[in-house]
DNA sequence: AGTTTTTTTGGCAGCGCTACCATTTTATGG
DNA sequence: CCATAAAATGGTAGCGCTGCCAAAAAAACT
């Protein structure tokens, strides 16, 4: 029933049917520039009448200026970037954007790529997760004649606007937090620190806060892999299976440390006396389980909001720090 | 140091730095028409000199047909539709197609609205979940001129192409599940089924399987808000405290199963034996938790992929039905 | 060498809209 | 009532590309 092909209706003929000038109809449509009432009634009309839908495409191409912001995200399953899509996408709506994505799975080589098909759309803005980019990728950026907003880390140099937290200051928070709290024995659980670089900055700097304390750490398990409750879970085991007596392990965020708290509950470990867990990104889950998961919280709608908000009000280039909040919880 | 406001480089200039017309370097750059190897390499240097990036706004007014893929979606947070996009993104990709997406809040009037200005961009199709639409949107979608896919259901009618399972037959076979393992004093903990209208057929449909085996739910607790961890937590708190003698509960989802499961650990609750728990997606965590989650697998990643290939394929209207996966799990 | 066929190429008219400017209509004021 | 300002309207040149067609160049045959 679906009717393809049929040419669709356009402004010259809304146009045609209310009895108007073409450059009358786009201006009751957008309501910019002046016209009487009684036009607006007529053109409204015949755009009721005929279905008429604009064509954005046409729009966009006659005036320059694209409405369209580029999400170039790592992942969609890791819960951080559905959470700054989130808090972008209402901002990008009431102001009549349209939010565009594509999934670079960590892979600088397919950010390129991507970032490189974004820009055929010429969008307004680009938005991209951290600092890490290719020096071309970096150049097409640079180059184009768009804004581009770096998310979700501080830790560097901006090309033009940042938004987010320190990473390495997590990490730091992290370490001091477990030292304080007396513990000396800690391991690492993580995933793939190659590919995302946050992750990284947050295991280099929680290693340099407990050397610098003379506490280094005890062992580590780190996969490849993109990280996923059950990598958590395999990793505690593996860890505890080489370095038994561990008193604390940080986990590269909070689905690994519900793994690695599944694991404890099912070989009966007690927690936090035992064996302490903290995780990070502060996910809902942590507040309700039996135990409420240390971790730190990070802003991540926010951060959507914030790049939204900068890109909509054609802020300077700047970097904005959202902070951080450590969750104290009962897991540590 | 971004330059912003400086004519982006065009086809033209490219053309003219190498030497040749427009229409050639147009067919060199899609590999679409003949063209010689000296030709080719005179205009890829160009094209890299000038740092030329194609504008696709004005090829895809030009050509007419449009690569845009939109996809209008209840929710980001509900890893259901993360995953959907996820397994149409990379058949996209490979199509040099390009998603544009807007997220309704399970509200029909915000559905017909983004579907509206969705169309404005001449997608090439458009993909939603289910089938519940406003009169409006469905006009709208019947008269544009592109494809329709309706992800994640099939009980109804189709406006063209439809790519799930059935959420009727998911529900009748959670009911027949908890009667054949002996469960008689059955309750419901579930989110908005006002919004969620997929829910709300799994629910009737499980409470009529019910029914027609003489075993009538016997107590539910329904929010009106999105689903959580914390809300299946609090649900199945406030279902035992009306009604104390349950042996099982369904769950509207995983998450809220495992907000079911945490209270359950929390007050020692013994879990199936004294509460059986049963959920729904199949989410990766169910398979990792202690015991492992009673659920129903849907096909998220395939449904995607499906949707994306039909479109690439520009099948006919068909409703494909990729069915569902039972976990027995070990928590009912 | 002279044809015929095939491959390559360039010119240019749109795609549907907006921006700009010129014109007409209406309102304002003395 | 006419001059002047203000509001409303229409015409049209692009935006940067693609599709079509005709022309030119190269290749393949007599």
């Amino acid at each position: 029933m679906t009717s393809r092909d049929q040419a669709a209706v356009t402004l010259a003929q809304v146009a045609e049917a209310a009895g108007v000038g073409e450059s009358t109809v786009s201006r009751v449509l957008r309501n910019h520039g002046s016209y009487s009432g009684k036009t607006r009634d007529r053109v409204m009309t015949a755009v009721e009448r005929l279905g008429y839908v604009p064509n954005r495409i046409a729009g966009t191409l006659a005036s320059a200026g694209s409405r369209l912001v580029a999400f170039v995200i790592p992942s969609l399953s890791n819960i951080v970037f559905a959470d700054v899509l989130r808090g972008a996408g209402a901002t990008l709506e009431e102001n009549q954007y349209q939010a565009v994505f594509a999934v670079t799975d960590y892979d600088p080589a397919r950010e390129e790529a991507l970032v490189a098909s974004m820009l055929a759309w010429r969008p307004a803005a680009v938005m991209l997760a951290g600092y890490e980019h290719t020096e071309r990728t970096i150049n097409m950026l640079r180059a184009a004649n768009c804004r581009v907003v770096e998310m979700l880390d501080v830790d560097g140099t901006a090309l033009d606007l940042a938004v987010g937290f320190s990473n390495r200051a997590a990490g730091r928070a992290s370490a001091e937090f477990l030292l304080k709290r007396g513990y000396r024995r800690i391991g690492y659980v993580g995933h793939d620190l190659d590919r995302d670089t946050r992750a990284a900055k947050r295991y280099s700097s929680f290693c340099e806060t407990l050397s610098a304390n003379d506490v280094p750490l005890a062992d580590r398990e780190i996969y490849r892999e993109a990280s996923s409750v059950e990598r958590g879970r395999l990793g505690l085991d593996s860890l505890l299976a080489r370095t038994s007596d561990l008193d604390a392990v940080y986990f590269s965020n909070d689905d690994m440390a519900l793994g690695g708290y599944f694991h404890c509950l099912a070989r009966g470990i007690v927690i936090p006396s035992q064996l302490a867990i903290f995780g990070y990104n502060g996910l809902d889950l942590g507040r309700v389980m039996p135990q409420a998961l240390s971790t730190i919280r990070t802003p991540r709608v926010a951060t959507g909001q914030m790049a939204a908000k900068l890109i909509m009000d054609n802020a300077p280039s700047q970097v904005i720090d959202l902070g951080f909040e450590l969750i104290e919880g009962a897991t540590a």
